[in-house]
DNA sequence: GTCATTTACTAAACAGTGTTTATTAACTTT
DNA sequence: AAAGTTAATAAACACTGTTTAGTAAATGAC
């Protein structure tokens, strides 16, 4: 039966020349540009193929979504490796902003788009890779408060603090918001801002 | 010449009529559901008759920008009248999100949809509803600064700082991250966070 | 080797989208 | 009444996601 194994991986492939194809469309022409009969053109198949691979657009999308937080995660490599826990936050947050900003089209996938979250709603599937950052987030937000024996703040909310900021801050960069507020080199305000935000919170 | 007067009164007639339809329409199917074909079937009339009374979609979308303003400044009427800065910050910001979650549509379209800024982009006219709130909360910040004599922080990087904060809360409640991320009662904690970071910013 | 079945793929269609162009019908002016 | 202007539209263009019916090739059984 080697036959149909290597049909199985002929499946495989296409599945992934499918995927490669609407990555290079997505980072090439944002997500409004990325449409089924582009992919298909694209890797010279018929768009009914596709339907074949994947049960609809929002599906690829998440597996997009999926891509793009293996993305973040190298930007985030160095703040996993970091000991010190508010060193850890800073580190944290300016990857995570770093990404945001050069990676427009990734950011707005995993984190504004609901097609993909739709299809979470559909197919219990999860959204485990954004769960997963949260987490390593509060349990930094813990041992923060924990060193520095920071009273009444949860490290919950602390954690929802820092992340509702830094989504804020980047939303605001990629939608235009920001340098229409303030004209000037709105990226070095983010990087700025964010400094700001962490010595308020970690202040004595 | 009262007839051309009269003239003019029927074409704004329909230019509200239209934008009225429009407005309805992303009151109840969002901003993906809202198209000129039902716009036209809306008002009775065929499509192209739309484009006699605006040059393309972007700008109707551009004009609701405006109306939802109008909508948030209701919302933010209390916060106006509060004469402590402190007091006046956290109105604003439950206001804010108060708006941000009660108004879906209009909150995705004021602040997050890039289609009326590349219309802004155009057209040369500005954000400047969006910009009057932003200057009005940096203004209560730099009385908050004064009046509890905080050093070492601008009163504009302390105004993007909650901004961004309530901005990235409401957006990761909309988009669903924050249910996914914490199942129980996401909206209490909204508002809880918010608590939490004016108490942070502004502790003694 | 032939025939039946399964598999892989696609052309064409459906119902939508924003927008443009040519045309018609009605109203205004001379 | 004729000419000119204006308001409205039908139809088309180039797209979109998705489905259905049909074809051609590879495979399995005899």
């Amino acid at each position: 039966m080697g036959l149909t194994e290597r049909k199985e991986r002929e499946k495989i492939e296409l599945k992934n020349l499918i995927l490669d194809a609407a990555r290079k469309i997505l980072l090439g022409q944002g997500q409004d540009g990325l449409s089924i009969r582009k992919i298909a053109d694209e890797i010279e198949y018929s768009p009914a193929t596709i339907y074949l691979y994947f049960p609809d657009k929002d599906t690829i999308l998440h597996e997009l979504m999926d891509m793009g937080f293996g993305v973040m995660n190298e930007y985030m490599k160095s703040a996993y490796a970091e000991e010190d826990p508010i060193k850890r936050i800073h580190s944290i947050g300016h990857a995570y902003i770093r990404f945001g900003l050069e990676n427009k089209d990734w950011y707005a996938l995993m984190f504004n788009s609901d097609k993909p979250m739709k299809h979470i709603e559909k197919c219990c599937e999860d959204w485990d890779q954004g769960m997963a950052m949260f987490a390593f987030l509060t349990q930094t937000c813990q041992e923060a408060i924990k060193k520095l024996e920071i009273k009444n703040i949860e490290e919950d909310i602390l954690a929802l603090h820092l992340w509702s900021s830094v989504h804020g801050l980047v939303n605001l960069y990629l939608t235009e918001r920001l340098e229409i507020v303030q004209r000037n080199n709105s990226s070095a305000l983010i990087t700025k801002t964010l400094d700001a935000i962490i010595q308020t919170v970690f202040r004595k």
